[in-house]
DNA sequence: GCGATGATTGAACATTTATTCATATGATTC
DNA sequence: GAATCATATGAATAAATGTTCAATCATCGC
């Protein structure tokens, strides 16, 4: 408490512009409430894009735009079954750092 | 890998649009570059804003105003010592997911 | 008091962002 | 082939965001 820097000075060495912006990015995937719901939902399994509009009450619209957003930042994945396109989680990483936050905000 | 959903389902159970906005919220507020080099620099200890504007190379006033950012959203804390105000983390809530997020990001 | 330094504040501006709307593509069913 | 369902896409709009600029407040040394 007194002295944070010490404690941190040992996993947080240097953070460089760019290593800063990159963080910057994964955090930016989590901060807006509709993809965080998204991620949510997708926690209990891959769901197609109808379904998560349906269970959002969203426009399937919206929640294809925010998908996108989410595959590119590789968050998310999907396939195409018939004429539903399935999307899930994609890795582990992202789930983790969800769950703290998560953690962070029903502790308090 | 196969059933994200089963592994997920014990640690998320439910996340309602209330609890999604502030994980939205705390996620924002490290979602911005300069304030990731802000809770960065000041895990070395506090600093006062003129050391934190020379350090990311910023103006004095675009510092100031995301320390304010950051203050509102109780990740910094402050504190004046004649004309200087000195800031420090707040909590280690924040940190530990700071850190966690550097660690997905170097371990890329 | 006066000038200089450190910090905050508010307005302005440009940029980004999230949603809506309309439309297009692809697949299925009849 | 026509109609329908599921999804994607692009333009448009409104809202939010980050930085700059100018002004202000507070504190220190002279």
């Amino acid at each position: 408490m007194d002295q944070p820097q010490e404690s941190c000075a040992l996993s947080l060495p240097f953070v460089d512009e760019q290593t800063a912006a990159r963080l910057a990015e994964i955090f930016k995937a989590l901060s807006d409430p509709t993809r965080v719901r998204l991620i949510a939902a997708l926690c209990a399994g891959e769901r197609c894009v109808h379904e998560l509009a349906e269970q959002l009450e969203m426009s399937q619209s919206a929640i294809s735009h925010q998908l996108r957003t989410l595959r590119q930042l590789h968050l998310v994945r999907s396939h195409k079954e018939g004429r539903h396109v399935y999307y899930a989680l994609d890795d582990d990483h992202v789930l983790t750092l969800f769950a703290q936050g998560l953690d962070h905000v029903q502790h308090i």
